[in-house]
DNA sequence: ATCTATTTATAAAA
DNA sequence: TTTTTATAAATAGAT
């Protein structure tokens, strides 16, 4: 259609092709537009031109997306996959992962040890005795640093209990008017701190107690 | 082009409409191919008849998926988010149960203790101490199961030895030509089985013995 | 499907 | 690129 009839190969001349190429991609996009309109039909055209230039036509009713959705709908092929294939990948090493993670719990935690021989009973047996171990440390360190704490607080408080009852002691040789009730509360109060700072050098002392009563899930046990 | 010039508008009756969308769907993908040919471009037409009917074509020197992956590069519009949006979902929230079994697991062998107030050792080191009852009651029900194969085994072993002594016996009162020393190797081979056999017994009885020199890692200890 | 009158697309030139 | 224009190609309507 044209001056001449063209054979349908490459056409050599650059410039040309150019104006060949600009000429019959309006007129396909015209074509795919009107197919659209007169047949009711939805069509996705992409064009790249040999520099890589962009052309594209969708139906005013759908998008590209859709059309691609569709497309690999009915066609079956998923265009997708080379996009989460490594998504999938990593999911699936997470999910090993995951369950090796939850299996070594199960074990520490007594459950389905038929899987295990003796061997391998008796490493996670001692397994568990030194985490106990370092556990159990790290609790009595925990409990004499607290000790220490009150230990320090109650020493402070106590100070400034014998500055006060000093202070009152003074007023009640010089004072009339002295209180004698309140006088006799700080006094209690002081042997009160006393008793806590006792008991407390006491638990901080004889680590090797057993914790009586200390049931319930731990609570970062999983769901 | 035609008898007739017609409006670009919805072709209204059906039959003319279909007969439309087949021949112009026809030349639509000549002009899709020659488009190819002549100007070295990469073409891709996807065509949905309103009866949902697919036809496409693409150019030769390429693929559906290579233009669409072209096509989202160029454009800049990330067509495939929705598809891996509830992907990345599932991973991170994988990621984020692999990082709570992790934790789980390292505070079960004594790591990062430094995270648990005083309560919550207590709880783990409760649980720890549970946990190891079962463990050592599953293997002591191990090693009496054992034991008691053992036990099964040397009774056959002995009951066979005790026949063959006894046929021995029979023969050296009978035969002169009677092997004296195979006899004795006999004798001894019974003995042995004894030993062992009272070794067995008294491990399965005596089930609180410390496992000595048993170190080592617990073999399904993560990477 | 096939035919064919006519419209439309476009090759070559500017 | 776009316009021009001669001609090839596509196709609407008929069969």
């Amino acid at each position: 259609m044209g001056r001449g009839k063209i054979e349908i190969k490459r056409i050599e001349n650059l410039t040309n092709r150019q104006v060949t190429y600009s000429k019959r991609r309006t007129g396909i996009v015209k074509k795919a537009r009107e197919l659209t309109v007169l047949c009711d039909a939805e069509v996705s055209l992409i064009v790249f031109s040999s520099t890589g230039k962009l052309s594209e036509f969708v139906s005013p009713s759908t998008t590209m997306k859709k059309v691609f959705d569709q497309y690999q709908q009915i066609s079956g092929t998923n265009l997708w996959s080379s996009h989460y294939e490594r998504m999938q990948e990593n999911l699936n090493k997470l999910k090993e992962i995951n369950y090796r993670l939850r299996r070594e719990i199960s074990y520490r935690v007594g459950q389905y040890l038929d899987d295990l021989n003796l061997e391998e009973l008796r490493r996670l047996e001692h397994d568990l005795e030194s985490s106990l171990r370092v556990i159990r440390d790290r609790k009595y360190h925990m409990i004499a640093t607290q000790t220490e704490t009150y230990r320090k607080k109650l020493r402070n408080l106590q100070e400034t209990h014998s500055n006060l009852l000093r202070e009152f002691e003074t007023r009640r040789a010089e004072d009339p008017y002295y209180n004698e009730a309140e006088y006799e509360s700080l006094v209690r109060m002081g042997n009160i701190g006393a008793d806590i700072y006792s008991f407390r050098l006491q638990a901080g002392h004889a680590p090797n107690l057993p914790d009586a009563g200390d049931f319930g899930q731990y609570n970062l046990r999983l769901a």
